[in-house]
DNA sequence: GATTTTTTGTGATGTATATCAATCTTGAAA
DNA sequence: TTTCAAGATTGATATACATCACAAAAAATC
C-alpha cells in the first residue's frame, strides 16, 4: 500500500520538490480504485467524479459514432493521467467512455480535491501546470500527424514512439487510434 | 500603453485574483512586439525566445509538409496565446512558422519570466495551470472531430463554433486547418 | 483607378482508404 | 483441454476526397 503512494510522489517529484508535511497533505487527497479488464471507468451520461493517475494497468478513451464506431482518444497506462476532462472540469456528465484493457488500479482526485491541493501548495500547482503543458504539447503533435501525415506513417511513427503499447494493444483498436479501418492498418508493412 | 496592460491584467483576474503588488511584479516580465501583416512571429530552425498573448490581430500557426503543402495548426487572435509550445518548452529551434494575417501586437513572455512569475506567484502557477488545462481540453474535442467527423461536418462544426474567425480568414486557410483541400470546401454548402 | 496577386469556383480524373464479405488465427473462458 | 469469442488477414468493390486545369471574382498594391 505504500508502495503505490511512493510511486504517486515520485511522479510527483520528478517536477516539483515537495516537503514531507506538503506531501501527507496531498496524498491524503487522493483514494484508490481497482478494476478488472473491460470494466468502465467513465461512461457516457454518467457523472465523472474525478480524474486518474494509473498505478497499474492499460485503459481506452474513447467515443462511438452514429453508426456504432469507436474513436480512440487516447490509451493510458501506468504513470499517465485519464478523465474525460471535459465533463471533469465542467462537472458535466460523461461525453466519453473509459474502459479498461487490462486490470487496472487508479489513484482517484476530485475536481475539489485538485482544486484544494493547487491552491494550498503553490508546488502542486506547477506541477499541474507543467504536465497540462506538455500533454497540450503532446496533444498538438497528434494534430499536426493527423493533417500532415498519412495513416501509414502515423502508423510507423506510432511504433517508433510507443513500441511498447503495441505489444499491449490489438491492432484494431490501434487502427482505430490512427483513424484508418483495422483492414487498412493490416495492408501496411511494418 | 496602459490600456493594453489593463487587457491582459484582466485576462489573468478572468481566471485568478491578484493583489496590486502581485499584478506590478507580473506585467514587469512581459514586453510587448508588433508586426505587420504576413510578418512572422516564428520560423521553423529559428530560435522561440518567447510565447505570446495577443493584444490585436490575427496570426496562424502551421507547418509545411515535403511538398510544400501548408497544414494549419492554429489561428490565434486577441486575447490567445500562441507560440511554437515545443520549441519553446525544450528551447530548440522552432519547428513550426508563425505569421500574421494582420497586423498585430503581442506581449512576449520568456520561458524564464514565466517559471521566475509561475514560482514567485502561486495565484499565477494556477492561472497557467487552468489556461493550459482548458487549452487541452480544446485539442482533445479536436482530435475527436477529425477522427469522427466528415470534413464537412468539421467545417459546419467551425462555422457555429468560431463564425467570426470565418469572416477574417481566407476559405483555403480554412481548408487547411480543417484537414481538407481547399477545392473540395469549395463544394460544401454551407 | 488600373494592374497584379490572391482567392474562389467548377469540371474531369486519380487515389487512398472505407466498406463488405469470407476465411483464418489467436486467445480467453468454462 | 475443449469451445467459443475476438482479432487478423485478404480480395473485391465503393466512395470521399485529392489533384490537376482553367476561369472568374475579389482584394491588395502601385
Amino acid at each position: 500500500m505504500e508502495d503505490k503512494f511512493q510511486l504517486l510522489k515520485q511522479h510527483f517529484e520528478e517536477i516539483v520538490p515537495l516537503t514531507d508535511e506538503e506531501w501527507n497533505f496531498v496524498q491524503s487527497h487522493f483514494e484508490v480504485k481497482r478494476l478488472k479488464k473491460h470494466q468502465f471507468l467513465i461512461q457516457v451520461g454518467q457523472p465523472v467524479d474525478f480524474e486518474y493517475w494509473i498505478i497499474k494497468g492499460l485503459v481506452k478513451a474513447y467515443s462511438i459514432d452514429e453508426k456504432g464506431k469507436e474513436h480512440i482518444l487516447q490509451f493510458a497506462m501506468e504513470d499517465y493521467w485519464v478523465s474525460d476532462h471535459y465533463a471533469f472540469q465542467h462537472q458535466e456528465p460523461g461525453t466519453i467512455f473509459v474502459d479498461c484493457l487490462e486490470d487496472s488500479e487508479f489513484f482517484c482526485l476530485s475536481l475539489e480535491n485538485r482544486e484544494k491541493i493547487c491552491f494550498e501548495v503553490p508546488a502542486v500547482a506547477n506541477f499541474f501546470r507543467i504536465k497540462s503543458n506538455y500533454g497540450y504539447i503532446n496533444l498538438q503533435q497528434r494534430i499536426l500527424s493527423l493533417l500532415t501525415m498519412t495513416a501509414e506513417n502515423r502508423y510507423d511513427y506510432l511504433i517508433n514512439k510507443l513500441p511498447k503499447l503495441i505489444q499491449r494493444v490489438p491492432k484494431k483498436l490501434i487502427a482505430s487510434y490512427l483513424g484508418v479501418s483495422r483492414e487498412t492498418l493490416s495492408r501496411f508493412n511494418s
